[in-house]
RNA sequence: GGUCCGGUAGCUCAAUUGGAUAGAGCAUCAGAUUUCUAAUCUGACGGUUCGGGGUUCGAUUCCCUGCCGGAUCACCA
């Protein structure tokens, strides 16, 4: 049952008998703490059709849904705020709906699919923080479509040629005397980052060098002979030269099996990998037929131009003088390669840093000035960049935040924190290795996706760390001591079934509470499905939990005597569980049964 | 300089898209464990929502203006 739908209908009901008017747009939301109620009406906009003060119109109101209503119990009215207090009978109504719905949360199937691309990193380099926020919010968010009904393509396009490789390459080859991941014991991508590390520290010093003997700094920067080499393997990659392509082959390998370790325990998958290589010359054809169309047009050099400023934005190339494709170029090739290979998506998410909100708005307007109806439905997830306390991180510097790193500590922290409490003792250790993954990994999760996407968010090593409070470890252990005592329950042969709910009447002010929050799963979920925003899932978790905790902290379940309400607290104990389990995946965070 | 984000408690973040006395967590202080897991719960402290105007029953939210921070405006990706 929705319970929202029905309050709303009552009140069109109660408006129309009473004012003789229909009411189209209202307002209903969730009653302050401080006012008793769970449901508030808005009067204020209803005085133009009621023709009373805002408090007269609450208080007819609010009477005749007490008297008609059959949902009802109490009212109170403050200034122009109508409090509704329901019946418990309606709340067991709804728990008993949610109790009965093993797929409560999840959306039935409505046959659309939709395209979420996230990850795309460089091969030049191991993942870092920033990749971290980016793969967890993609994963998430396709989760969150999963859901709403979608089917789901989960893509990434790996940048995998360019002059950042080459850079690697170049480098490797001067420096490495033949390094392998095999050789040095080190992660593929780890290897190949440290090579490109190598060649910033050897540009830098080679530039330097030139500078000195008196060159100008814009000529060494291209004269210095390191980056003559990179640039010349990029040009031999480009003609397909087989040594290149083998050294290329051979450090990309190394690079996929180091993120592929890393994807492993960041949890996260891809339906379909697209390869910058096998794409970065799409584009042009569709650029040519614009150019027919009158859609772009040719500058006297033979560049292919678009003009964006009837949109107000700025002349964009979109194809060089030598007939060479840029960046824009290719992304409107991959899109429309897309649709081709997905002909079903209604839509393509791009999960993509913030600092190309310019490039998609241009990609956007462009797939549409080309006539592709789907470009309307193209979004990009933008977000914020990840501060350190201590300031940028710096990928060519190698002053960055790593994954596996991270990851690792995160994990650490996890199982130091874990035995300290001792509560693990006489496990094994295929039981605490899990654990230790599952608490170090959700407190990373959940720390990057509790913040609202498109802010720029702060990642302070030591409150991440933190497992109590806002935080994903909270929500694990509710979860955990949740299980406890549906174990226990299940000790004392105590199954709940429906009918055994029909008999309760009244509940206790923290069960309505908790009860009031569990109903709001599913408008959240799909919240956030509008939004792309996986910060709702993580508040509404959070806000579950702490609820529970309080019921759980003031009601006692297993020396209640009344049997039927015995049994209601461990059905609501159980589709909570199931609640924060389903919101947490949500997230792509695993929920421990015990902790 | 143009455009786009952001500025909320000491810190990190919310605020149902214009609603009530702006809420959480952390930190600080004070309490709760013979009881289903204290990674919990209860309470206290903490605010000129960057400043100034405007719109209205009502503004953190919308408009104007100024300040601060960031991104972007490449024949780079």
């Amino acid at each position: 049952m929705n319970l929202d739908q029905i309050l709303r209908t009552e009140i069109q009901r109660a408006v129309s008998t009473l004012f003789s008017q229909s009411l189209q747009d209202f307002q209903v939301q969730p009653t302050n703490q401080e006012f008793d109620g769970t449901h508030t009406l808005v009067c204020f906009p209803l005085t133009k059709i009621s023709r009373k003060s805002p408090e007269e119109t609450a208080k007819l109101l609010g009477e005749y849904l007490v008297q008609h209503s059959g949902i009802t119990e109490r009212f109170n009215v403050v200034k122009g705020f109508l409090n509704l207090e329901l019946k418990d009978s309606v709340w067991i109504e709804v728990f008993q709906s949610i109790h009965a719905n093993a797929n409560f949360g999840q959306l039935p199937f409505h046959g659309r699919e939709i395209m979420i691309e996230y990850s795309s990193p460089n091969t030049n380099k191991p993942l870092h923080l920033g990749h971290l926020r980016n793969n967890f919010l993609g994963f998430s968010v396709a989760e969150i479509f999963k859901a709403n009904g979608y089917k789901v393509h989960r893509v990434q396009i790996i940048n995998d040629r360019g002059i950042h490789i080459c850079k690697s390459m170049a480098a490797w080859r001067l420096f490495a005397n033949g390094e392998t991941p095999e050789s040095s014991n080190m992660k593929g991508d780890h290897l190949v980052g440290k090579y490109y590390v190598v060649f910033d520290k050897t540009y830098k010093s080679q530039v330097n060098d030139l500078v000195g003997k008196g060159m100008a700094e814009q000529e060494a920067e291209k004269e210095a002979p390191i980056m003559k080499l990179a640039v010349d393997m990029l040009r031999k990659w480009e003609q397909k030269d087989s040594d290149i392509v083998a050294l290329w082959r051979t450090m990309n390998s190394w690079v996929y099996d180091g993120f592929n370790a890393t994807y492993a325990r960041m949890g996260v998958e891809f339906d379909k990998l697209y390869y910058e290589s096998e794409t970065y010359l799409l584009g042009k054809e569709e650029v040519l037929k614009g150019v027919e169309k009158g859609v772009f047009f040719r500058k006297p050099d033979g560049s292919i131009w678009v003009d964006l400023t009837p949109d107000g934005l700025d002349q964009k190339v979109l194809m060089r003088s030598d007939g060479t494709s840029v960046y824009m170029t290719q992304d409107i090739g991959t899109a429309i390669l897309r649709f081709t290979d997905f002909p079903n998506i209604v839509g393509q998410v791009y999960t993509v840093g913030n600092e190309q909100e310019y490039h998609f708005k241009v990609l956007f307007l462009i797939l549409n000035k080309l006539g592709f109806e789907w470009a309307k439905s193209c979004f990009h997830l933008s977000y914020g960049m990840v501060d350190l306390p201590t300031g940028k991180m710096k990928s060519r510097e190698g002053t960055v935040v790593d994954a596996d790193e991270l990851m690792q500590e995160m994990v650490n922290e996890a199982e130091r924190q874990t035995r300290e409490l001792g509560k693990i003792e006489g496990w094994s250790e295929d039981e605490t290795r899990p654990l230790f993954e599952m608490i170090g990994l959700g407190a990373l999760k959940f720390f990057l996706l509790k913040v609202d996407p498109k802010k720029r968010m702060l990642f302070d090593p030591n409150e991440s760390i933190q497992l109590q409070g806002f935080t994903g470890p909270f929500i694990q252990y509710t979860h955990a001591r949740i299980r406890a005592i549906l174990r226990k329950a299940a000790q004392m042969k105590i199954s709940v079934a429906a009918k055994d709910l029909k008999n309760l009447t009244t509940l206790e002010p923290a069960e309505r509470d908790a009860l009031n929050v569990l109903s709001l799963f599913e408008s959240k979920v799909q919240e956030a499905a509008r939004e792309y925003s996986p910060a709702i899932i993580a508040n509404f978790a959070f806000e579950l939990a702490k609820e529970y905790n309080k019921f759980y902290q003031n009601i006692p379940i297993f020396s209640e005597d009344d049997q039927v309400k015995l049994r209601f607290r461990v059905a609501f104990s159980e589709s909570v569980a199931d609640a924060i389990k389903k919101a947490m995946s949500l997230l792509g965070i695993a929920v421990p049964d015990r902790m």
